[in-house]
DNA sequence: TAATATGGGTTTTTT
DNA sequence: ACCCATATTA
């Protein structure tokens, strides 16, 4: 090895290191695997490297290639180089998502791919829609044959490097009577045909361009000195083989590729991930060092014991040995309930207690298996009024008000973008209807041109009723118009200028329904951001890759998101409602998938956690409504699996359904036979949670307990909000206040509704 | 063409 | 139970 003239050991990042992590950093050269636990400190130890490489001027930051995941993680390791480097960061342009550094990688070699450089990348929508199509022309039946069904084998060909050509009887079998590759031939014609490519074709597109090209994955072979991959364990095939080409190749020089994962967080098998990639990398790199980081700096020894001892469970494992210096803290906190109100009402409460003793509301998180989870929460703590954040749901650019924008600006930099056209065609409602749709349709096949040339050809002659031509003329000139402003206007203006011209902003503001305010705000929210970009292609690059939803991180809430979007990251105090079978594991994970599906809900649970630092509080709850449907549900068997030395049970059950039955008659109860059943039903469960929760049982809780919380006696009124007064909520539209209380507000809504709201959700009108 | 009724699917998880 | 997409009607 190699070692430059600065004594490596003196610097400043190298400080903090442990032993393994600061050989992870100090072995630059060759191929290296850091099996990583979680919380132990990979992303400390991959941007020190990144560091030490370039100090030690072994490569410039050019000249590293450095792969994330998720467009958080990338930003998160940018900024730590810049940390520990400083300004020299900047220079880091292959540092990024896969998608974010194919895409970069496509718009250089687009004609490769059969694309003009300014390719439109297309999201699931449009390609639901245009999938649509394709299924309609070829006369199939949608309802046999879903579109939904379609996208998702031709993203599974995808994430397994399979074009059209390369798919096997099986395969071909599984769409549509074996005319799954028709279909997906015919999807890539029409991609291509509109200058287009979804998420799956960056990668693949570059990947065939590196096989066909020998001089184009030369050059970048040459290019990138380092190869740093975090996550590795989440990789599929595709990623795989397109890292292993730019790992290899050039005679005589080390395979410089450094890859971080751990195999116990492999949760994402369901989009195409391998665990196998990273269980054969000591294979595919001959010489490999593998380096385990165990030593954890998150959490507590109840956390970690229990996170071990469940995810011991599993088999297919390389298996890690986690510990920490830390002592004591907390059990983990296994909580039954009756139902899901009760878990949030609970939940409520305990982030209440919290918050009084002085912990900020952003250092709790609860973590759900599903998003339909979160609704639960979200309508306890608005009655409440406890300020909360919900990641992940919409995406910011995946809103119709957005979409929409963009579809506006897409036909303006792309006039073949026929997708962008049809979107905004008739939105505002201008009456053009299906039927021109279709005559548009009709012709521009005939002549081999897109729709808005079609629209221009037509709307010249007779074959259009005279209202619609007149329509679709004034259309036409708007856009000419518009796509000259664009030559001298900053895209920001254009935008606004457009959804201007266009009656967009007209339509919304004409709207009084409960959304469009909102709708409105993002809008002008999209300009601002647009103020950032010096032209609209980086722009729509931007927005179709990175930019994510970010947006509301300014007051200090208690965030609510899936379990899926906490990996990496970490909270004080983690709430885990819903471990009942059916829900964590997911019904789904047990009737499909078998044992490796289960495994892989076990790792979602040890991810769960893990996310913990301080305090980990487990719920399940006896009864739930599934699809509008009563169900009793049983604790989780992944609650059974926890060492009952680092968890702590309690239950409200006890008290809780006997006060069901005082209030209840046994013929009004539809639940009656649950409650009976359910100690019977108890006895087959694993050991850890009976035997806990017989220990120790809390004192019997009040089910129907008072709707107003500590927090709203303390409060001061709103001064300016008086009763009788209209008032706009978010979530439930316009109304007028009824009563105020502190700074709770009761308010009947004009959609019918009577709620009681804090006040600061609610802005006068 | 737009406004209403009806029916079916929905609850994984994401770039 | 709700949301969306399609079918029906004005």
């Amino acid at each position: 090895m190699t070692m430059p003239e600065t004594p490596a050991h003196d610097a400043p990042w190298l400080a903090k290191l442990n032993p393994p992590q600061r050989e992870a950093v100090l072995t630059t050269e060759g191929p290296v695997l850091m099996l990583a636990g979680a919380g132990t400190g990979k992303t400390a130890a991959l941007t020190a490297r990144m560091a030490q490489i370039i100090a030690q001027r072994l490569a410039w930051p050019s000249e590293i290639l450095c792969v994330t995941f998720t467009n958080k993680a990338a930003r998160e390791m940018r900024e730590r180089v810049g940390h520990l480097i400083g300004p020299a960061v900047e220079g880091m342009p292959w540092l990024g998502t896969f998608h974010a550094i194919a895409a970069k990688m496509l718009r250089r070699h687009a004609e490769l791919a059969g694309l003009q450089s300014n390719y439109t990348i297309i999201d699931t929508d449009d390609q639901l829609r245009l999938l649509k199509q394709l299924i309609q022309a070829e006369g199939l039946d949608e309802k046999r044959w879903p579109a939904k069904a379609l996208a998702g084998c031709i993203d599974r060909w995808k994430n397994r490097g399979f074009g059209p050509g390369d798919l096997d009887a099986v395969e071909n079998e599984a769409y549509a009577n074996g005319r799954g590759a028709h279909f997906y031939r015919l999807y890539q014609e029409r991609l291509k045909a509109v200058n287009a490519c979804d998420f799956g074709d960056l990668l693949l597109h570059m990947l065939d361009i590196f096989r066909r090209h020998r001089d184009v994955l030369e050059e970048y072979q040459r290019r990138f000195k380092y190869i740093m991959v975090d996550e590795y364990q989440d990789t599929n095939s595709v990623q795989y083989l397109w890292l292993r080409l730019l790992a290899q190749g050039i005679e005589g020089r080390r395979h410089n590729i450094c890859v971080v994962g751990d195999d116990d967080q492999s949760i994402y098998s369901w989009r195409g991930a391998e665990v196998a990639n990273i269980l054969r990398f000591e294979k595919d790199f001959p010489g490999a060092k593998v380096i385990r980081l165990e030593q954890n700096y998150r959490s507590t020894p109840h956390i970690l014991g229990a996170a071990s001892g469940l995810i011991k469970e599993n088999s297919e494992r390389l298996g890690k040995q986690l510990w920490t210096e830390a002592t004591g803290g907390d059990k983990v906190r296994v909580i039954g309930v009756w139902d899901a109100p009760e878990e949030a009402r609970r939940v409520g409460e305990e982030i209440e207690r919290l918050e009084r003793e002085g912990l900020p509301l952003d250092k709790i998180a609860i973590l759900v298996r599903a998003q339909f989870q979160t609704r639960e929460f979200e309508d306890r703590f608005i009655s409440i009024g406890l300020a909360y954040r919900i990641i992940g749901g919409f995406r910011f650019y995946e809103r119709a008000e957005i979409r929409d924008a963009l579809a506006y600006l897409r036909i303006i930099t792309q006039p073949a973008d026929d997708l962008a056209f049809e979107r905004i065609y008739n939105t505002p409602k201008r009456g053009l209807g299906d039927k021109t749709l279709e005559k548009l349709h009709r012709f521009a096949r005939a002549h081999g041109m897109p729709l808005a040339a079609a629209a221009l050809a037509m709307a010249d002659t007779d074959e259009l009723p005279a209202k619609a031509r007149n329509t679709l003329l004034a259309l036409m000139r708007d856009m000419a118009r518009w796509r000259e402003l664009a030559k001298a206007a900053t895209p920001a203006e254009l935008a606004r200028v457009m959804l201007d011209e266009s009656g967009y902003t007209a339509m919304l503001q004409a709207d009084r329904s409960a959304e469009s305010a909102g709708r409105l705000e993002n809008l002008s929210e999209l300009a601002r951001a647009m103020e950032d970009y010096e032209s609209l292609g980086d722009f729509l690059e931007h927005v179709s890759l990175v930019m994510d939803n970010e947006a509301n991180n300014d007051a200090e809430k208690v965030t609510i998101m899936t379990i899926h979007a906490a990996k990496g990251l970490e909270f004080d105090h983690i709430f885990l409602p819903g471990w009942e079978e059916g829900v964590f594991p997911s019904q789904r994970s047990l009737d499909e998938g078998g044992l490796a599906s289960l495994e892989e809900e076990r790792r979602l649970a040890y991810v769960a956690i893990t996310r913990a630092r301080r305090h980990c509080t487990i719920l399940h709850a006896a009864n739930r409504r599934i699809y509008g449907q009563w169900t009793s549900s049983l604790p989780s068997r992944f609650i059974g699996e926890l060492p009952p030395a680092h968890i702590h049970s309690e239950s409200t059950m006890s008290g809780g359904a006997s006060l069901w039955r005082a209030q209840w008659s046994e013929r009004d109860d539809p639940f009656a036979h649950v409650a009976q059943n359910k100690p019977q039903r108890m006895e087959t469960r694993g050991p850890g949670w009976q035997r806990a929760s017989q220990t120790t049982f809390a004192p019997a809780r009040k089910i129907a307990e008072s709707t107003r919380s500590a927090a709203s006696f303390a409060a001061t009124p709103r001064l300016d909000i008086r009763i009788g007064d209209k008032v706009f909520h978010e979530k439930f539209g316009n109304g007028t206040v009824k009563a105020q209380e502190g700074n709770k507000l009761e308010i009947e809504f004009d959609s019918g509704g009577f709620k009681r709201v804090l006040d600061s959700f609610v802005k006068r009108v």
